[in-house]
DNA sequence: CATACTACTATCCAAAAGGATAGCGATATC
DNA sequence: GATATCGCTATCCTTTTGGATAGTAGTATG
């Protein structure tokens, strides 16, 4: 194994952490998470996603559906009906997400197990 | 392709939202990459670390360095100088972030360069 | 003896995120 | 005509996060 050369020009290093940011800026909140995967399952309307998440309020709701909807992760359809239905359903783009909700989740869980192991074990 | 038959409990979509939670909850904060990013060159002191990232204030820097301290990222080491002097630096375990912080770029770049594009060319 | 350096902590404050509660316009049902 | 359903918005409030500023103990230097 050779020790990788990596140059750490401020610059880069800035870029890193916007896109790093960026990407952890789209998944941030309290509610993107839980609404990403209800979504998962089906298209669903606002008063339906609202009984789903038995905790959400629709001011934090629609703001959340906004947010998920100005990154292209859902897509908010209209229909004319009576009264009128609105459904949102996460598009094809969402599934941009997968690989790295993989390595988070794996990653998380296997933090979780070694911060928990280290407590039962403090140093000697 | 077929279509993956994923079973979407209540239990499992739980787990998993939390697993993801989890890591970002250890990367969250306005200075915890910065401070990765720092660290990653070597190991530094105290008012060395807030000398180059210019706006942190010794009590910020105080919590990020403990919660980092206390995810096992950073090892805090004491040397009997005169006056005592204090340092900072990244575990091996830290580098179990590498992958998780690569597709965190990766997704965050491409992502960026589609919402601006996307914001150019409007829905017809 | 004043000043500076080390690594911080304490107190107070501002901004951001999240939430509780009420209400709106349109229509349908009782 | 009162009530309900739909998809929200408006207003106010609390919690969380981050920050400004000052100060601490111990030692050394001018």
């Amino acid at each position: 194994m050779e020790t990788e050369t990596i140059v750490h020009t401020k610059e880069a290093c800035n870029a890193s952490v916007t896109a790093v940011r960026d990407a952890l800026y789209a998944l941030s909140g309290k509610w993107k998470l839980p609404l990403i995967i209800a979504l998962t399952e089906r298209p669903m309307r606002f008063n339906e996603i609202q009984r789903a998440l038995e905790d959400i309020t629709p001011k934090i709701l629609s703001k959340e559906l906004r947010e998920l909807e100005l990154n292209e992760f859902v897509e908010r359809k209209v229909f004319a009906t009576v009264p009128v239905t609105v459904t949102y359903e996460l598009t094809p783009y969402s599934k941009s997400l997968d690989n790295v909700l993989r390595e988070l989740k794996t990653w998380g869980e296997e933090h979780r197990e070694r911060i928990i192991a280290s407590r039962r074990k403090p140093v000697v």
